[in-house]
Order: C-alpha cells, then structure tokens, then sequence
DNA sequence: TCCCTTCTGTGTATCGTTACACAGGTACAG
DNA sequence: CTGTACCTGTGTAACGATACACAGAAGGGA
C-alpha cells in the first residue's frame, strides 16, 4: 500500500468542507477565490461549513502551486539578514519595498543569508514571485542563483553584470558633486568608506593604487571622489581611502580618531554613510576640532540623523528607490531606466564655496 | 479536452532533468533532499542535467505541499507594513527574530498589514510554519486568524486571551519601578505614552479615569506607573496620562510642549519608549527647563539613542525576546514562560534618589 | 415557440514534488 | 552455501488546490 504518508492533519481540507456543505469542492474553490461565481446560498453554506470545521481557508503552498504564484516578493540582503533591520539605509529602502508589498497585498520574505556559499541554495528553495537585491559585490554567487530562479529580479544599486536590471542613482557623479563641497580648500583630503569586497578588510588606501572594488558602490563612489580630487589639478596619491569593514558608527569614528590623531590628520573627510561621517564628527569634536575650520564633514543619504547634526550630505530617496524596485519585481512596472535624483544638502559641517 | 492550462513555463520540472540525466525522477528528487541516498555517479549526471537544463532545484512551491513545511516564519506587525522598519523597537525585535531564521536556514516573511479589516485575510493566505505576532490590541481579528490557521504561533507582549503563549517582561512591576525613579518628588507627574486602542486618538487622562484600554502594553505600563504614584499615597487624579497616537520623536516633543506650556506644567515625564522621552526632551530643552531639576524625564527601552542623551530608562533586550518568539514560533523551542527581565538605568534625565 | 445568453454548479486533469514500499545487486558473517 | 544487512534505483500514490470545459436552469427577445 504505497503511499501511506501518516500525516497527522488538523487541517482540513476543500473536500471536506465541500462535502459538509453539500456542496462540490469546486464551489468552495470560488467562494474562496472568486466570490461572485457562486451564489449568495451556496456561499453562506461554504462558509457556514467552513467556520464549523475550523477551515482557515484554501492552503496556501497548494494554491500556490497550482496557480503559478504565490503572493510574496523575495528580499536578498548580502552578508546577514538581521542587517535589514540594523542598518538604517536599508531599513529605509526596505520600508519602501514595503510601502509597496502592503498596498499590493504581498507577502515581503527575507531570504535567510548568513555569508556562508551554501546561501545561493536558499535562494532557489525560497517560494516568491520575484526578488529585489540589496546591493551586493560583482562576484556574489547570490546574484547567479536569483537569476537561475527564472523569476523577475531587480538589483538595488549592485553590479550590472548578470543581465538583470539594476535601480539606483548615478554614484559616480554624486560622489563627484559632493566631493566639490568636502575637498574645497581641503589639502589633506580622506574618504571614509565602505568595504571594497566581500572580504570586508580594514585599510587605508591611497589614491594612485588601484585594488580590485568589487562592491559597486563603493567602487562608483570612490572613483567619484577621486575624480573631483584629481580634476581640480591635485596628485591622486595625497588623497586617502579610509575603508571600513561595516557601516556603523563606530568603525568612523574609531578610524576617524586614528587619523586625526596621525602623522598628516586629514582635513576634509568624505564619508560614503551619514554613520560614518557622525562618527568622523564625534571624534573630531572629541578631540576639540572646530568644525568646519579646521575639519570639513560630509555624509551620504540625509538620514533623520543628519540634520540635527547639522551634517552636509548627499540626500537620495532610497525610500522611492525601494519602492521602484518593488514594483518592478513583482511585474507592476517595467520602467527600470533608474530617473532617481540626488542632491547636495549643504549644512554647517563644510565650509562655504568660495 | 479539460485541464489544459497553458502554463507557458520556461522553467524545467523534475521529470525533464531525470530524462537528460537518463535516471528516474525520485533519483533527481533525492539528489537534491538527500544526497547521500543516491550514488556519486548519478548525483553527478543529475547535477549536470540540471545545469544543461537550467533547472534551479526543485519548485518550492510543490515541495512545499508534499512535504507540509515551507521553511518560513510569519511575522504579523500591527497596522502598517513598513512599521517594520521604522520603529526602532520592532527593528530591535526583528534582529533577534532574523537571527534564528538565519541559523536555521529559515525565511522571514513579513505579512502585509495595512489596518484594513481584510487583514485577517492575508494572514491565512501566507506559506509559512508558524507566526510570530507583535504587540497588538486585546480585540484584533488578525488573532483569531493566526490562531485558526492552527500553526504554532507566539504574540509578543500580546493580549492573553486567544490562547497563544504570550513572551515578554512584566511591563506592570517593570512600569512601577521606573515611575518610583521618575515620580521621585514630583507633584505633576505626567505618563508620555501608546495609544489606547487601534483608533489611536490623541488625548490626555487623568490617573481617575479608566477607559478601556485595548494595548496590553499600554494598560499594563500605565497601571504600573499609576500603582507608582498612588502606593505613594498621592491622589490618582494628579497623575495625567498623555496619549500620543503614533510611538515617534516629533509626537512626544508637541504633546510635551503643550504641557509644559500650559497651566500645569510637568515636573516629571515618564514615557513609554525612548522616542517619546526623546522628544520630552528636545522641548524641555527648547523651552530652556533644566534637566532633571525642573523635568525628570524617563524613557523605555534603552534603545542606541538613549545612552547619548544621558535618559534614565527601562532596558529589556528586545531582539533576545525575539529570538525567544522565532524559537517557540518554528518549535525549536516550547519553553514559553517568558523568564524575560528589565533593568531601571539611572543616568543623568532623573533627580537621583533621596 | 424557439434560440440565445447568463447564471450557477460540477467533473476531470493537473500543478511538481516527495513518502513509502519494493526489488535487484552486493557484501559479509556464520 | 545460506541468510541477513545494506546500498541504490524505481513505481505509485498522494499533498490540496484550481483552470477549464461542460451541463442544466432561468430569463428574455423575436
């Protein structure tokens, strides 16, 4: 007798809720899925059947598998997954995946990532109906397993190599636009930035080496700040690149102090985050620098942080970037040319253009 | 001719790869759920069948039906999706919930929640193995819908009543000993605090009134603090309890202007988060009080913005209880009594203790 | 009266996978 | 040489739902 799977099921089913009601399982089916199909007597013997029996409703993986979808959208985040929720760029463009996910009616999965290789193979067994990747380095196998899925897939500001679309601003050019006002009158210059890959080492660079930067944004972002720097006549090499492992307060304001504390303390720090450049600040007003004067800061993203800080940033609407993606990924739109805009918010942590 | 769906799929199914592979598709299937059940040789066809092919591992979906588990946890957070990731306390307990679910290899998913009646709906039409629901009102139908999914399912700091284990702190004795620290030789003591039900209307009590009050977590911190202030043998109706409708910086900062500028002015404010003593004291500062010897102020939750401003506060580790919740929520754990604690911490917002 | 449309209910086949039982082969102890 | 255990591959029957086609009843116009 094959088949004998003893599956203690408190669940019940459409049959037997159809067979309580008198009805054909069939005619549950539409009272559930679509209303207007089955007369108004039919329904209220469906439903009567089904809160007597505690029926909760059609199950949903064997209405997912049957109708070819399955109400959710997939979010890859690289590296851990409690980052969704740490870091506060991500939490914003999150909360614009979201915006979109609740007026949809769509179920917002997190794929479980913990950095180790066997993460590509929870991509494919996660059920959704489309991804959105968080930026991610070029070499990301995740990024190969999301695009074997065959499902919709957009990238958020990550590498443009996979074929699948990728959403976001311009880096390059904002780190350029931006480092005009962090380098003004500056001669000891430092970005403080994201990692350069997946490796995530701490290190201080100089502008004339040229490692490998896998990470996109950080790439597009250093190279920006590094074209202002050289296209206003200055020597690559007396630019420095201050990169640290994770984005977090901390890490700027430990490297910030290192450096201020140093042989050649920098004079204008250009941060990649909003976090890192509050914490360049705490440790220069620690060490009783007199912003803008003696130090110029600048952040990334106007974070609700920013302003009371009276931080010069970059402001992008990672919240609409979110969004965007969102639906683009569930098939709600296919305009992916990105149109995102950003600009300069000059505060009192630099010092006036002359 | 019935049946005839024209799944017009790309995507290629286990029986294609087990043709290729030249092996019979229970082959492929345990290929993939369990390894070491087949041989080398055939792992190694099936593998490059699979890539021949395209063929990204078996359809979760199905997988999911046959085997009775989706490898996914429910989260339910009231009213609004992107409240997700927006209050920095459900980020908080969203870390600890995402740091099981990466262990285990287990996806996140955030039901859609928009505060429409059809809610309820939604949550039983999400794939997951069990829910984990977020602080909500005594009366919210979305209960009665986890529950009648008959998946295991756990509410943080959640009503009683429907059944389901409930993990959290005692907010009543925690609420009582922060308010003897708060309302320590005060005379016009006021509560900053949650609403009082889903309708979330802005008002302002008096400790004599008792109107229903639908938030477990708001009754239960409110009749600590009031226990508080008359167990010290003040009269109830001095204690004013001002009910801000959203947990935000900018509702605590209005609501105590307004009462520090009216006719009774506060000399104590014990609030409910941190966000909302935040804003008390952005306005106390505003209005040039000197902190705490004309305000006292006390916040909740000892979030990473409370230890800057020097606020006494309540420190409970949200993201422990959220792990705790995901544990019980997937059965790795039935453990449920809560065994959560809470420290007062004194810092610098507070007149200390005579 | 007839034909055509609309409304409502039902039977069938199928979505893609996996639990189970079984069969043939090999290995090894007695 | 026999019996038992293990290894590996396969066939069958579900898991619980829905797309589709069809059938009978009811309604309306010519």
């Amino acid at each position: 007798m094959p088949g004998v799977d003893d599956n203690s099921r408190a669940r019940p089913t459409m049959r037997e809720v159809a067979r309580v009601a008198g009805v054909s399982p069939m005619t549950v089916s539409y009272a559930y899925s679509q209303p207007a199909r089955v007369s108004a007597e039919a329904a209220a013997r469906v439903l009567a059947a089904a809160r007597q029996l505690g029926y909760p409703g059609p199950h949903p993986a064997a209405r997912s598998l049957r109708r070819g979808r399955v109400g959710t959208l997939g979010v890859v985040l690289g590296e851990r997954l409690s980052y969704a929720f740490e870091d506060p760029q991500a939490a914003r463009f999150l909360a614009g995946v979201s915006d979109v996910c609740a007026a949809e009616g769509i179920g917002l999965t997190l794929v479980p990532i913990t950095g180790a290789p066997t993460d590509a193979r929870r991509v494919t067994q996660v059920a959704v109906d489309g991804f959105v990747v968080w930026t991610t380095s070029d070499d990301d196998p995740i990024l190969d397993a999301v695009a074997d899925t065959g499902l919709p897939a957009v990238i958020h500001a990550g590498p443009q190599t996979g074929g699948l679309p990728v959403i976001g601003i311009d880096d390059r050019a904002a780190a350029a636009a931006i480092g005009e006002v962090a380098f003004a009158s500056a001669r000891r210059p430092v970005v403080l930035g994201f990692p350069l890959d997946r490796g995530r080492a701490r290190r201080l660079l100089t502008g004339d080496e040229d490692p490998p930067i896998r990470f996109p944004v950080t790439r597009h972002r250093w190279e920006g700040f590094r074209d202002t720097w050289t296209g206003a006549g200055h020597r690559a090499v007396h630019l420095r690149f201050a990169v640290c492992p994770v984005n977090h307060i901390t890490e700027g304001e430990t490297f910030a102090r290192e450096l201020l504390q140093g042989t050649e303390p920098p004079d204008a720090i250009a941060a990649m985050s909003d976090e890192l450049a509050l914490g360049a600040l705490r440790a220069a007003t620690d060490l009783g620098l007199r912003i803008p004067d003696e130090l110029s800061v600048t952040g990334w993203d106007d974070s609700d942080t920013a302003a009371p800080a009276g931080l010069t940033t970059l402001a992008q609407s990672l919240r609409e970037q979110g969004a965007h993606c969102a639906r683009v990924a569930l098939g709600l739109s296919t305009a992916t040319s990105t149109g995102h805009t950003w600009q300069v918010v000059i505060r009192t942590t630099t010092r006036p253009a002359r």
